[in-house]
DNA sequence: TGAAATGTTGGGGCG
DNA sequence: ACGCCCCAACATTTC
């Protein structure tokens, strides 16, 4: 009997794995293999980050898989042909990816891959519809979140999550590679030592269940970044650990509750992302809005540096990006509010701060984060208008009222009154002034807000329709 | 999934 | 007792 190749990709888990289900179901010898390619050339190779959890997450399917997992390096185009000859395998599976360059590489393998003789099947185990099954009635993408989401919802509810195959006949003796030769982890630095994550089936499961716990508070929890009101699930769906219909269909058992309700909507900005990015492939690298083609951010290298590190002297924009360097891993109210800051305060171009999520966060997905820096830029799909400016200070008192976030991840403040500790510029010097060695803001708050504002207006007057890509 | 400026209202101090 | 002013508190509008 020849031999069925599961190709891994963004799918790291054992159960409702449509792909892996279909090859146990097969009566063939499995093999189950994962491509780190290096080599293609990509404008999105994976962060720093993303090759951490990698790792951490590869270890636990290889352990579910009993050791049968196969490594191998290079080209996908070459590893796959190579390995088929090598077992003289004659089917494929996987499930789809939506990248741009992820659904070319695909399609492309695919054609060669039957032109050889070699079945290919793939399958979707990432999203809770395909992109191109939610249109509007014309039959075009959704370019505005709610009637997406509308329609979604009135959709027959997404299929069933599959139980993982209970016996995989493995075929064994194929060579791989050991993932230790692929160097994933970081060595000096080891910027990872306080990575608070456990990648993997195992541990995404843990994620849901905890959250779980919590999920009634959701609504209003969500935001508030001292405290774990927020599922923490994104590495884990990014990777696959977990599949988007396991979450729904745990979740929606408790809709009665506002918070599942709320956080089901949430699943629903991942759909919206993942299709917006599979119909406008120029997604990460230019605005939706052709307006903004033109507009002038500004060259600032000192801010752009200052906002990476976390020396801003903002102290809710600080805290965030420097949770984001120590945890690999940031709030997302606070993603709002330093995202924000990036393009508005300083003017820098959405990219720049798209750029450092990618190499910086354990979930960094091409989709969400574009989509998403784009919708704060105001040059996105349902974009935020341009006027919509967050005060730092004001979100900070709003939402971290004691200041426990700023707090945790800006030890400089750590003694600093409530009253102050949003503002420390404004402690008084009988008081003993600000702390020393916190930086003053590296922008006047209401200088900066005047000055997007004006840079914004130019936009606002022109009243061109909108421009998508087709 | 804002913030700031401006407008309105109503209670209380006080001449 | 009355009107005037002040100013929270809330509402509206503007960016």
């Amino acid at each position: 009997m020849k031999p069925i190749i599961v190709w891994f990709r963004q799918d790291l888990r054992l159960s409702d794995n449509p792909a892996l289900a279909h090859a146990a179901k097969s009566g063939k010898p499995v093999i189950c293999l994962y491509v780190l390619d290096d080599e293609t050339p990509c404008d999105w190779k994976m962060g720093g980050a993303s090759r951490w959890w990698l790792h951490h997450s590869l270890m636990a399917l290889d352990k579910m898989l009993k050791g049968h997992l196969v490594l191998r390096r290079g080209r996908a185009d070459t590893v796959l042909p190579a390995i088929i000859k090598e077992t003289r395998a004659d089917a494929v599976v996987w499930n789809r990816c939506y990248e741009p360059f992820a659904v070319a590489r695909d399609t492309v393998l695919r054609t060669s891959l039957q032109a050889e003789g070699v079945a290919v099947a793939s399958f979707n185990g990432a999203l809770l519809f395909e992109p191109w099954e939610i249109a509007t009635g014309a039959g075009k993408p959704y370019r505005v979140f709610t009637p997406f989401w509308n329609t979604l919802k009135a959709k027959t509810a997404p299929g069933l999550p599959q139980h993982a195959p209970k016996n995989i006949e493995f075929h064994d003796n194929v060579k791989s590679d050991t993932l230790e030769s692929w160097r994933l982890l970081p060595t000096r630095p080891d910027w990872s030592k306080d990575f608070d994550w456990s990648p993997g089936e195992d541990g995404a499961r843990s994620a849901l269940d905890e959250f779980l716990d919590i999920i009634s508070g959701y609504r209003h929890g969500r935001d508030v970044p001292g405290r774990t009101g927020t599922s923490r699930l994104s590495p884990h769906l990014h990777w696959g650990e977990i599949s988007p219909r396991q979450v729904w269909q745990v979740v929606r058992a408790q809709a009665h509750n506002d918070g599942a309700e709320t956080f089901l909507k949430e699943l629903g900005w991942r759909e919206f992302c993942h299709q917006l990015l599979f119909h406008n492939p120029a997604l990460p690298a230019e605005p939706l809005d052709k307006r903004f083609a033109s507009f002038p951010w500004r060259q600032d290298g000192a801010a752009s540096r200052a906002w990476k590190r976390g020396q801003t002297g903002v102290p809710i924009v600080d805290a965030g990006m420097r949770q984001l360097w120590q945890t690999g891993w940031m709030h997302n109210r606070v993603r709002m509010i330093v995202a924000s800051f990036l393009i508005k305060h300083l003017l820098v171009d959405w990219r720049e701060g798209e750029r450092w999520f990618w190499d910086t966060l354990v979930d960094a997905d091409l989709a969400n984060n574009a989509a998403n820096w784009q919708w704060v830029a105001g040059c996105g799909a349902d974009a935020a208008p341009f006027f919509r400016i967050f005060n730092p200070v004001l979100q900070g008192e709003k939402f971290d009222p004691g200041g426990a976030y700023v707090r945790r991840f800006v030890p400089e403040l750590a003694e600093v009154a409530d009253k102050f500790i949003h503002r420390p510029w404004d402690i008084p010097k009988n008081l003993g002034g600000p702390p020393a060695g916190y930086p003053a803001p590296i922008v006047d708050l209401a200088l900066g807000r005047d000055r997007a504002l004006a840079a914004f207006r130019t936009l606002a007057r022109d009243r061109s329709p909108l421009k998508f890509p087709t």
